[in-house]
DNA sequence: TAATGAAGTGAACCATGATTCACAGTTATA
DNA sequence: TATAACTGTGAATCATGGTTCACTTCATTA
């Protein structure tokens, strides 16, 4: 008996694993998961394409794997956003709640791009199916509580939950989609950005469809 | 001085070309765009691969052509179902535009997956974004003509219109795709269909979702 | 230090599928 | 019929990019 692995190299293994995590996840955050390629996150890792393989078993695991620890981030602001803290009404929770979701996107340039709407492949997109499914269920939880207490009508809450995720992903893709190019074309002058106020104001108008939607109340 | 194209050889043209169009069509509505590849095109239409570049100039361009026919034809149906007949309110036309919209969709198998939702390369990405355009471009037209009218509160039309295609994309995407299946990742026992009463109820709370967010009244 | 087994390497390999091209067959003018 | 211009062919070529593997280097233990 001659090899074990130790603390040591034990946590040197973790750490490679977490580099080439936030190297792909760099790259998918400004080329998108298109430009994930294993040569590209090898250059940037500064290893062999090979070594890749020491660490994940395919492209598509590993996309996965980038796809998902990026998502879960983002689903637990929103969550918290939506939390029941014992002070304020539903509506004003989801208020919030999709507040921070859009700021977050909106912020995080072509990363949101790529987790929300960026064309992808199939076991990347089952990632993403997830992904919604887990933002829908906030808000399923949150419908449904405003049921009970009578704050919203009655309706069918894993509808609405899906309509409202359809909503704030459609109309935030423009501004995303904008900023993210559709793989520069060309040298795609990039239209006058949306400046603050004229993005609060787009979140404004979006928060008054989901709040009709799902109070049947004018706002 | 040889040779000049006559009417039967541009007839022959116009329907060699009309004849790759159905095929590629036909594909798509079965495999999706992934399926579509010039070798199962020429073998479906019965020609050689080289045949499809004197039609075309290149697969993207084939494909963008192919969403472009068959999404004109849906727009068409919804706009129809959306149009002014002096009678209907525009409340019962928005109902009507997304009854159709649906109905189609769910009806269309995989090509409604494939129009709306399946991953596809960024030439087809672009004709998707004008597709979505074209429904929103309908709801905005009905919806601005709903606020005139008073039938509907003051609101941003365009965002209305965005959010609203993103509603039925979105509560959409989970039939089909389970229709379609993740591209028969496994013998993937397609779970219990929905029922004509369940599809019709599931269209209902759709709709009931739309008309709260246009109108703001409960419903 | 020798033996063992993992980590790291990167050029070679492979798969997929679009695209080309030299050639054969057709159609239209003169 | 000769010539021009086009249509049809499909094997060969290209491009991209994932994956492998024989080999080297490094860490660990006896």
């Amino acid at each position: 008996m001659a090899y074990r692995p130790t603390e040591k190299t034990k946590a040197h293994r973790i750490a490679q694993h977490d580099s080439m995590m936030k190297a792909a996840t760099a790259i998918v955050a400004d080329a998108g998961f298109q430009g994930l390629t294993i040569s590209a996150l090898a250059k940037s890792a500064d290893i062999a394409t090979g070594t890749v393989y020491k660490y994940f078993d395919s492209k598509a695991q590993l996309c996965a794997e980038v796809f998902k620890r990026a998502t879960e981030k983002e689903v637990e602001h929103v969550r918290a956003a939506a939390l029941d803290d014992g002070q304020r009404p539903c509506r004003q929770r989801l208020i919030q709640a999709i507040q921070v979701f859009s700021e977050r996107a909106l912020r995080g340039d072509r990363l949101a791009y790529a987790l929300i709407a960026e064309p992808v492949d199939p076991t990347v997109e089952a990632e993403r199916l997830i992904y919604r499914q887990a933002y829908a269920s906030i808000y399923a939880d949150l419908v449904a509580e405003g049921v009970l207490k009578k704050e919203f009508p009655e309706q069918n809450v894993e509808i609405t939950a899906t309509a409202l995720v359809g909503v704030i992903s459609e109309t935030l893709i423009a501004p995303l989609g904008r900023r993210a190019g559709v793989e520069e074309t060309e040298a795609s002058a990039k239209p006058p950005q949306h400046s603050i106020e004229n993005t609060q104001t787009l979140l404004n108008d979006i928060q008054q469809f989901c709040l009709r939607a799902v109070t049947g109340m004018p706002c």
